[in-house]
DNA sequence: TACATATATCAATATATCTTGATATATGTA
DNA sequence: TACATATATCAAGATATATTGATATATGTA
């Protein structure tokens, strides 16, 4: 039950929704470029980023000072169902905007 | 997007999952039934009903008295796809008791 | 009509969650 | 070492949601 509820409280929230989109259209982002891309404050970011990561949905990898987001593989039947409703949502996620000196 | 949030919300909330799941075990229930089984007051259940109906998941039908919920039919994929989801958390849902007298 | 039953809704309070700004930590560079 | 960059976490205030008890509405029965 616990991972179940703490899956659906992490979706419960706009901002999440759209970067877990934004995340799983761009494949591989920083929180920086996250940061960048939606204009919002990095602690914000951060935050929901976690939240996002312990409901099952991401992984990280940390490579020199970047945090990578990616989506999580493999990723079970339910999440990947989710990811696809909240792809057929159309919402309008925000083209990447590199925010950071990572060279990529 | 509205929608989605909505039925992300209706989910997040632990007496709402066990009463969706116990509604999806008994068909069909009315309010008291749910009130008596969970050993809660009317009012607590009546709103939990009201915000799962709102989130797609519920269909009423009121005969007499009373108010029968039952899974809304037809029910898309996505929402179906929960409800297995909820299905196989074995949650330990209390068994109906019927709690007024509409002769069932 | 008067009353009981079943359900819905409201107001007040309690609890949880979100946002911001400040601070901590960790890595890389001059 | 000193400093800049990238990220994480914390505290405080704002906002949202849940619970309860009271009340409203609607149906059926004496």
């Amino acid at each position: 039950m616990d991972i179940f509820l703490k899956t659906m409280g992490s979706l419960n929230d706009e901002t999440r929704i759209k970067i877990l989109h934004f995340i799983d259209t761009n494949k591989e982002v920083c929180v920086c470029d996250i940061e960048n891309s939606f204009e919002m404050i990095q602690s914000r970011i951060s935050r929901h980023l976690k939240i996002l990561k312990d409901a099952g949905f991401l992984k990280v990898d940390r490579r020199g000072r970047w945090a990578y987001y990616s989506i999580r593989t493999p990723l079970d039947e339910f999440r990947l169902s989710i990811l696809k409703e909240i792809a057929h949502l159309e919402l309008n996620t925000p083209q990447l905007q590199s925010g950071c000196q990572n060279g990529k």
